[in-house]
DNA sequence: CTGAAAGCGCTTACAG
DNA sequence: CTGAAAGCGCTTACAG
C-alpha cells in the first residue's frame, strides 16, 4: 500500500525513529541527515498518515464547521472566510449540516479537534465533548446556562432589526409583511420578534409569509414560488421584511415577474447583505453581519480553546448594522431620486 | 480524556473486542448483551476515535473537496451537493483549495480514502496517489494522457459557448466584450476562443476585460470596480459575455450605477446559471450548469473507485446549455416585449 | 546523537 | 459465543 517511515528507514539503513525526527523537525538529526532522508521521502512519494499521527499526538488537526444546512449565499462567504483562516494554520476544514432540532442524531460521529457551530445550534453544541465555538445571533431569550459555559461569538440583531422595522415605517410602509422559513418565525429571533412588536404597537394585523424549511430545494426558489402564490391570493404588499437576502432575491423575481416594481409599488428588506445586494436592480436595502470580524475571532477563539482546555468560557459580541439602499425608499425620498 | 473502549469494556467487566464487536454490529453477540453495551456507550458519551478505526481499517471515510479557490456561488452550490450526497454515505466531506498553478505543493499533505477535484486541476489531480475524480469543463486542446488514466466528469462548453456568441450575435450586439479573471483568459477554455472566434471571423477586434486572480476580494465587487473603470475610459459595449455569474451580477452593478440600462443599452449575458439568475432585473441569460447530475456522478464514480481500484477510467459527459433570458435580447425582440 | 520499545484506540484473525 | 493478542503507522520518553 502506501509508503511509510519504515519503508524509507529500511531503503536508507536507519531507524524509523529517526525517519519521524527527521520528517518532524526534531533538533536531534544532523541537517546532513536530514536532508537525505526528507529527499528519499520525497521520491518514494512519502505521504505521513494522518491517523496514525492524531491516534499518537492525541489530535487530528481537523476543525468541523457545522450548519443547519447549506444553500444560502450567506453560509457560502462563511465556509469562504473560514478556509482562508484554516490554511493559515495546519488544519483542515471538514463542512457538514445537523438537524438543529434532532437531540444529537445527526451530530458528528466522529473526534475531531475543534467545532464551530453556525446558529442556532446550542442545545446540540452542548453534547460535544471537546472545543467548540459557537456563532450565532442575539436572541430575545436571556443566555441559558449552557450557553454561559461555552465560547460564543454573537451577532448583535436587535438594533438592526428594530432599525430595519422603523425605517419601513418611517418611510411610509404600512402593510408590511414578514417572509421567513418555518423555522425561524420564533418569538426568540429578533427579525421576528421586531416586526411583530412594531405592527402591534401600530394596531395592525401582521402578514407572516412563512416558507418550508430548507431542504434538496433553493431557498430563492422556495421564496419566489410561495411569494407568487401569496401575491395571487392577497394582493401585494406595501414592503416586505425577508430574513434573508436568498429570499430577497426570489420575491424581486416574484415582483419583478408580476409586474411590480421595487420600490415604486413594493419595498423590499433582506437580511445578512450578501455580496451580491449592492449590485441588485435596484440595490437591495439589507442588514450587514460582520461575517469577517465574527469569523476570524471564532477561529481565535477556538485556538485558544485548543491550547488550553480550561480558558474561561470567551465571548465576544458584533453589531450587524442596517443599511439602506434604493430598494426601501418611500415615495418621498424616491420623488429625490435618492 | 476521552472515553474508550476499554472503559465500557472495565464498567461492565468484558473484554474490550466485545464491545467494539457489539458497537460495529458484529453478528457474535447476543442482542442483550449488545444492548447493554450501546447503552453504557451512549451513557458514558462514548465517541469512536476516527483516527484508531481509520489506522486498523486503511479506511480514513473522509472525502476532500478541492476547489481553485472560493467564492463563487456556483462552488456554492457544488459544495452544497457533495454535502447531501455525503450525508447519505458514512464519509465525511472536507474542503480545501489547492493552487492550480503550484506543482503540488497546495496539494493536501494527508491521506483520505478520495478526492474530487473541480476544475482545471488534472495536473494536480495526477500526483495524487488515492482515488481521484475531477469534474472539469472541456478543454479545447486533446485529453491528455495522464486525463485519459483519471475518472473525470467533463461538462461539455462548446456548443453552449458557441451559442451563447451565435446568440448575441443574431440579437444584432456588434461590440461584445469579454470579461473574464485573468487565469481564464486561456484558448483551451472555450468561453474565451468561441468569443475570439466570433469576433475573428466577423472582422471585428476583441475587447478583453481582465479581472484579478480571485484572493480575498469578492469577484463581482472585483468585477464592478473594473467594469466602472473600463466604462469610463472606453465607453460601453453593445453586450458582455462574463466568464460566471459572479461576474454578471458585478456587470449588473457597474451599468446601473452608470445609468445604463440592461439590455436596451448594453446586454449581459453570464455563465454558470447561477440559482439567482432567473431573478435577477432583468433575468439574467446564462449558460446551465448540470450541477447536480455532474455531482451525482462523480460521487458514484468515487465511490466506486474505492471498492476496486483497478477499475478502468471512468468517463462521462453532460452538456451545458444556454439559457436566453431577457438581459441578452436585442432590440427587436426587446420590442416584442419579448 | 541513536537503538530498541512502549503505546495511542481501535479491528480482526486465532485459539479455545 | 469469548479471552488473550497482534498490529495498523506513527511519536516520544528511556536507556545507552
Amino acid at each position: 500500500m502506501a509508503v511509510t517511515q519504515h519503508d524509507i528507514a529500511k531503503k536508507l539503513g536507519i531507524s524509523q525513529r529517526l525517519v519521524s525526527y527527521a520528517l518532524t523537525g526534531h533538533p536531534y538529526v544532523n541537517e546532513e541527515m536530514r536532508a537525505r532522508i526528507k529527499q528519499e521521502a520525497e521520491r518514494l512519494g512519502y505521504r505521513p498518515s494522518r491517523s496514525a499521527r492524531a491516534l499518537v499526538t492525541g489530535r487530528t488537526y481537523q476543525i468541523t464547521l457545522c450548519f443547519p444546512f447549506l444553500g444560502p449565499s450567506h453560509y457560502n462567504e462563511i465556509i469562504r472566510r473560514f478556509e482562508i483562516l484554516a490554511r493559515q494554520t495546519p488544519y483542515d476544514l471538514l463542512v457538514c449540516t445537523y438537524d438543529p432540532n434532532g437531540k444529537d442524531g445527526h451530530s458528528p460521529q466522529f473526534t475531531v479537534d475543534g467545532m464551530i457551530f453556525v446558529s442556532p445550534a446550542s442545545r446540540l453544541a452542548m453534547h460535544i465533548n471537546c472545543p467548540v465555538v459557537v456563532v450565532q445571533n442575539q436572541m430575545t431569550r436571556p443566555v441559558q446556562a449552557h450557553e454561559e459555559v461555552m465560547d460564543r461569538v454573537q451577532i448583535d440583531t436587535a438594533n438592526a432589526a428594530n432599525a430595519a422595522m422603523d425605517h419601513l415605517w418611517d418611510e411610509g410602509f404600512r402593510r408590511i409583511a414578514y417572509v421567513a422559513p418555518k423555522h425561524m418565525m420564533d418569538p426568540e429571533d429578533f427579525r421576528y420578534s421586531s416586526y411583530l412588536e412594531k405592527m402591534a404597537a401600530a394596531g395592525l394585523p401582521p402578514e407572516l409569509i412563512t416558507l418550508p424549511i430548507p431542504g434538496e430545494e433553493l431557498i430563492c426558489q422556495n421564496a419566489h414560488d410561495v411569494l407568487k402564490e401569496h401575491f395571487g391570493e392577497h394582493g401585494f404588499p406595501d414592503a416586505i421584511f425577508c430574513s434573508n437576502d436568498d429570499i430577497g432575491i426570489g420575491a424581486y423575481g416574484a415582483l419583478q415577474e408580476m409586474g411590480r416594481r421595487i420600490p415604486h409599488e413594493t419595498a423590499v428588506l433582506g437580511f445578512d447583505d450578501f455580496d451580491y445586494a449592492k449590485y441588485l436592480t435596484p440595490p437591495l436595502s439589507s442588514v450587514s453581519m460582520p461575517v469577517q470580524e465574527a469569523c476570524r475571532r471564532a477561529w481565535e477563539m477556538l485556538m485558544q480553546r485548543i491550547e488550553n482546555a480550561s480558558l474561561p468560557p470567551q465571548f465576544e459580541r458584533f453589531d450587524a448594522q442596517l443599511v439602506v439602499r434604493k430598494s426601501s425608499l418611500g415615495k418621498s425620498k424616491q420623488a429625490q431620486g435618492l
